[in-house]
DNA sequence: TCCAAACCCTTGGATGTCCTAGTATATTGC
DNA sequence: GCAATATACTAGGACATCCAAGGGTTTGGA
C-alpha cells in the first residue's frame, strides 16, 4: 500500500506535540500511535496467512476458542466474552463460519434464550491447519526479540487488567 | 460490552499453546494477541473522546495531519502515506469532513491528477479542541508507566522499521 | 401466580478498511 | 510527437465493528 517513509512519522508528529507545548503526553501519544500502527501491520500479515483458507481473523478467533473449549459446544454470549467482541460480531461471524460449514447452531438444552455454536469436522480441521500456518508464518517470525516480547506481554496485561478485561 | 473475566483469556491461550507442544511460538503469539486487544481498548477510548466533536479516529487524524503541516494544502496521496492507510481511506474521509465543512478539496495548480486537501477555519478550529481532549483524556492518563512508555516506543519502533514502515 | 425486569440473539444502519477496476492526467521511451 | 507506462483519485463491493431496537425466554419480586 505505500513505500517506506523516508521519516518515522511518529517521531515526527512526537517532535510535533513537544513543539506544541504538549511535552507532557508527547510520549504516551507515540506509545499509543505506534500500538494503532502495530496492529494495523501484524493484523494484515495475519489475514494474508489466512486468506487461503478462505478464513478472516474475526473468523479464525472464533474456529480457534471452539477447537480450544473444554466443552464441545460454547454458548454465543460465551463466545462474546471470551473474544472480547460486541454480539453483533460473533452473530456475524458465525453466520459467515455456518454458511461455509464449519460451524454449526444448536438450541441450548435447558435455557431457550441461548444458542450454542459448535465446530463441524471441517471446521476442526481447518482451525487446525489454519492454527499451524499461524504458527509458523507470523508467530515463529514475528520479528520482536524474546526480551521484548516478555517486555510486550508484561506491560500490555498490566495495561489490559487495569483497562478491567479480567480480574485476578 | 462486558465484564471483567474471571481470568486472563491472552493467558489462558498461551497456556493453550504450550499444551499442544507449541511452547516455542506461545510466548509471541501472546505479545501479539495482546498488541491487538489492547488496541482495541485503545480506540474505544480515543473514539468515546471525539464523538462529542463528531469525529472518529480516522477523520481526527487527517484533520491532525493537516494541521501539522507545513504547507496549508496537502495532496491526497501525501495524506495516506503518511497516514499508511488506503488511498480510498482517505477518499473516504476527505468526503465526510468536506460534508462537516472542516476541509475542502482543490484542484493541484500544476498536476491535474493531483486533489489537495485544506482545512477550513472550522477545521482548523475544531483539530485544536480534539487534540486537546485527547491530550488530557486519554495521551495523559495513558495507564502506562513512564518506563513502559520507552520501552513501547522503542519496541514497537524497531518492529515498525524492520517491517518497512519508514527507513532512516 | 404473574407481570416487570433482565437476558440472549438477530436485524438494520453507520463507519472504517481493504481490494479491484475505471477514468483522467503525466511521464517516458522510441 | 505519440504510444506505452505510471500515477492519482474515485466508485463499487466484501468484511468487520459498534450501536439501537425488536422479539422471544427466564427470572424474581409483589
Amino acid at each position: 500500500m505505500g513505500n517506506p517513509l523516508p521519516r518515522d512519522p511518529i517521531a515526527d508528529a512526537q517532535r510535533n506535540w513537544e513543539r506544541h507545548g504538549w511535552g507532557d503526553v508527547a510520549a504516551p501519544m507515540a506509545a499509543i500511535t505506534a500500538i494503532m500502527r502495530t496492529q494495523q501491520i501484524l493484523l494484515a500479515r495475519i489475514e494474508g496467512v489466512l486468506k487461503p483458507f478462505g478464513l478472516t481473523f474475526a473468523r479464525y478467533e472464533l474456529l480457534a476458542l471452539l477447537s480450544f473449549a473444554r466443552s464441545r459446544a460454547l454458548p454465543m454470549n460465551k463466545a462474546s466474552a471470551l473474544l472480547q467482541v460486541h454480539p453483533t460480531s460473533v452473530t456475524n461471524a458465525v453466520d459467515r463460519l455456518q454458511d461455509a460449514g464449519l460451524v454449526v447452531r444448536s438450541p441450548h438444552p435447558t435455557d431457550g434464550r441461548t444458542t450454542l455454536i459448535e465446530l463441524t469436522t471441517e471446521g476442526r480441521t481447518l482451525a487446525k491447519r489454519a492454527t499451524a500456518a499461524l504458527n509458523t508464518e507470523v508467530f515463529g517470525q514475528s520479528g520482536f526479540a524474546s526480551q521484548d516480547v516478555d517486555q510486550l506481554i508484561r506491560i500490555l496485561g498490566r495495561f489490559r487488567q487495569n483497562a478491567g478485561d479480567f480480574g485476578d
